[in-house]
DNA sequence: CAATTTGTATCTACACATTTT
DNA sequence: GAAAATGTGTAGATACAAATT
């Protein structure tokens, strides 16, 4: 019997008495779920304490539990004891981060494309790979993983990253999203936690979410995550993996220093975990000159997956990505592949290790790596106190005031499309507000500095 | 405190009181994990009710509920009630169906290829596209469902298969199993139950087990799956959805007829299932002019995912597939494909998309078509009562005494690669024991001949 | 065909850790 | 710094459905 009526209590979650069902659990899951799906509970949104819940609709409180429980394993929500329970930064909003369809009124500082135009070599590499005859021999199954002479050429270009490896423990994937489906698919079962930085590549979010995977976001400083925050975190919720992008973190470009580095491979070793290190940007260093730091599949010797996608560097429409990893996860990724593509597309990956064999794909690479520099330079022009770090992307803070959906619409209507951080959001922040920037997908120099007039207009008469 | 000892009865598992640790359950689901993996309990083994372990370990029996439930959930076993818990088919063995590395001493007659030979047209229509000068457009992000004429040329293939669709709620993906994957993470979460035929397609039982679904074998005739058991296990288990190869299926080769197609497809209807119509064979009957009878896809105007694999007809390189599917799945299936893949290759949608418009598909799927019909007809030579139907491999029953490593591994010793039943049933199941021979994977006609020698050797050797 | 065996689903009880007050 | 609030993890009790005897 409840103790009290309730009625004056302003439950930001009170579900329909009459409208309950048994199961209990399953209908109110279903209930909440609507109610959150359909935005009548709003990101960020306190609920009412289990117990609180339990007592107003007369049930035992881990019926409660239960019910928030699926909740949580499907990210609409998520819980910090002692504190209480909060509806998820974008629980069901479409967040994905897809390939807009192309709108020339609009100028595209989303999407993080990379610069298309210079795809003459790899015109060259495809005919060069035809015209050889290769073509009978890859238009046929064999070696799942990519051939040998194709990982010899994965290993040789990562290696330029200070990632090392050997064909024997690599793979090829059908570009880098799809070889963080491979590793989460094969090392990772529903419910198993992961670590990650407060705001993280918005795709990964919403694929742990599709594989009910719990992210759990570790607090972090210029240098990155921080080690302590993790080694608790790990004792706190019995983490089974991490994702990191140790250089030119997307979307925060924060680059993790070397200390850094070895202090979070020491936490990493000690408590077992599982490490994905998705490296998108080292090529942007290596390609300008810049010193590259040790990646953390170097300096761990094991317990790593190093991810590294060509798309960026080479050409967005060949999709490829290497994979390197310890040999004791050879068979469970080798199943992976098997079950997720079967095999990727022999073409492409052997488009992509003519290009690195034959030299383009530096040549290629420092290219987009000069452009990439020019695009900050303008940049920093316009928001001055960004340096010209090497990065396909750039981190605004905007202010506390500036919602979602509405900053993305509001810039939109202005012309200029781009990406706000509820994007990147695991949980849901109150606060500073960011934009991502991308530098790489205006379509030229003109457009790019008129999408830079646009921001800064809007920027400055909105604070 | 346990009411026996225990000790004289032959509990087919018992865990080792001593080695139990809190929490239980997970020491327990660990133990039996182990166990299973590690071959101490093999396939088919009846484990103890749960009752008496709990009463052996003197817990309360829903704590070994748990652990059954754990280990029942990742496949390892499954229940009946009434009946008992049994350890599941393959639990842990690899039966994935891979690409094998080609051995000249073994005839392949396991993997189903799809005759690799001739591939003049595929190379010319690569040629086409690159001169075209195609290649620059396609090396960019756009359309991740693929572009709408290549779309517009699935919508076309798909047809003769009496699948009809529209390329606005179509999808390219990276060949069939990678729609498979497609179809799975978007539209079923862990723990769903989804109807299959006992025998199925083994890499889809592995598939499923990796995203934690429940399968749920139907009983069938030779007429394919029956109706009514169907719509009895959705009230007894709950489905989400059904699994089907309506023709052809593999790897019995069963075809669903008309009217049991039209049954079917209001049991889906009623029942609202959702259906994943793995279409890999009709294109056989097609090509061959033989009747084609009308896809599920079309019966049930909804509710249903749409398969077509174009590796088996035209090019086992060259990674695409069709999908079809209702409009309201649209948002799932573009996120899902945004998630696993971003996109497919365009260069491999453009080639197949070529082939398909300038006509050559279909030439090539005829003189596949052909072939097949030619090596069923060797085939039927060999094993009198096979007909020469159209299809890729055939289901050669080998009698009860033939268990699954023994006899693979048998026939490779003679020389020749085939797959045992057990490597595609849902459950562990006694009696009958099939081999799945494929038809167009031994390179000529003589390696396939000499095969079939050996087979029959082997047959009438051991009955 | 009724009683028994057996698996599955749901709800309840309790212990514990962290955060806030 | 103790008490209260709050989420999470584990174990137990009960009801029920299907298959077997």
């Amino acid at each position: 019997m409840p103790i009290n009526s309730f009625d004056h209590y302003p439950l930001s979650w009170k579900p329909d008495k009459t409208k309950l069902t048994v199961p209990y659990y399953k209908s109110l899951s279903r209930d909440l779920e609507e109610k959150i799906r359909s935005g009548k509970l709003k990101a960020g949104t306190k609920l009412p304490p289990q117990r609180e819940i339990a007592d107003y609709l007369d049930l035992n409180y881990t019926t409660i539990t239960r019910v928030y429980d699926r909740c949580r394993k499907k990210g609409l929500i998520y819980g910090v004891t002692g504190k209480g329970t909060f509806v998820a930064a974008h629980p069901t909003e479409d967040v994905t981060i897809a390939v807009p369809d192309a709108d020339p009124d609009t100028i595209e500082m989303g999407s993080v494309n990379g610069f298309s135009e210079y795809s003459l070599p790899v015109e060259e590499a495809t005919k060069t790979v035809i015209q050889r005859g290769y073509l009978r021999s890859l238009y046929e199954y064999s070696y799942p993983l990519g051939h040998p002479h194709q990982l010899a050429a994965g290993a040789r270009w990562i290696e330029q990253f200070r990632a090392h490896s050997d064909p024997s423990h690599m793979a090829i994937c059908a570009g880098a999203q799809n070889a963080l489906t491979v590793a989460l698919l094969s090392l990772f079962s529903p419910g198993d936690k992961i670590a990650v930085d407060p705001y993280t590549y918005s795709n990964f979010i919403e694929l742990a979410r599709m594989f009910h995977l719990v992210l759990v976001p570790i607090a972090g400083d210029k240098d990155g995550m921080l080690p302590e925050a993790l080694e608790k975190s790990c004792h706190l919720h019995g983490l089974k993996g991490i994702y990191l992008i140790p250089t030119c973190a997307n979307p925060t470009t924060l680059t993790l220093s070397e200390t850094r580095r070895k202090e979070l491979a020491s936490v990493i070793s000690r408590q077992h975990l599982l490490l994905i290190e998705d490296d998108i940007s080292t090529w942007l260093f290596a390609a300008s000159g810049r010193p590259v730091l040790p990646s953390l599949h170097d300096l761990l010797q094991g317990q790593s997956i190093y991810i590294c996608g060509m798309t960026k560097s080479l050409c967005p429409g060949l999709r490829i990505a290497f994979m390197s990893f310890p040999p004791e996860y050879k068979t469970a990724i080798s199943h992976g592949i098997a079950n997720i593509n079967i095999k990727t597309s022999s073409l492409d990956a052997e488009i992509i290790s003519e290009l690195i064999l034959n030299g383009s794909a530096y040549v290629i690479a420092r290219k987009k790596a000069e452009w990439a520099e020019q695009t900050s330079r303008l940049f920093a022009r316009f928001f001055p106190g960004f340096d010209t770090d090497p990065g396909y992307y750039r981190w605004l803070p905007i202010g506390p005031d500036h919602p979602f959906r509405k900053t993305e619409q509001d810039l939109m209507e202005r012309g200029i499309h781009v990406y706000h951080s509820e994007r990147f959001a695991v949980t849901h922040e109150e606060g500073e507000n960011y934009l991502r920037i991308s530098l790489c997908s205006a379509g030229n120099r003109y457009r790019f500095e008129r999408g830079l007039q646009i921001l800064r207009a809007y920027i400055t008469e909105n604070n």
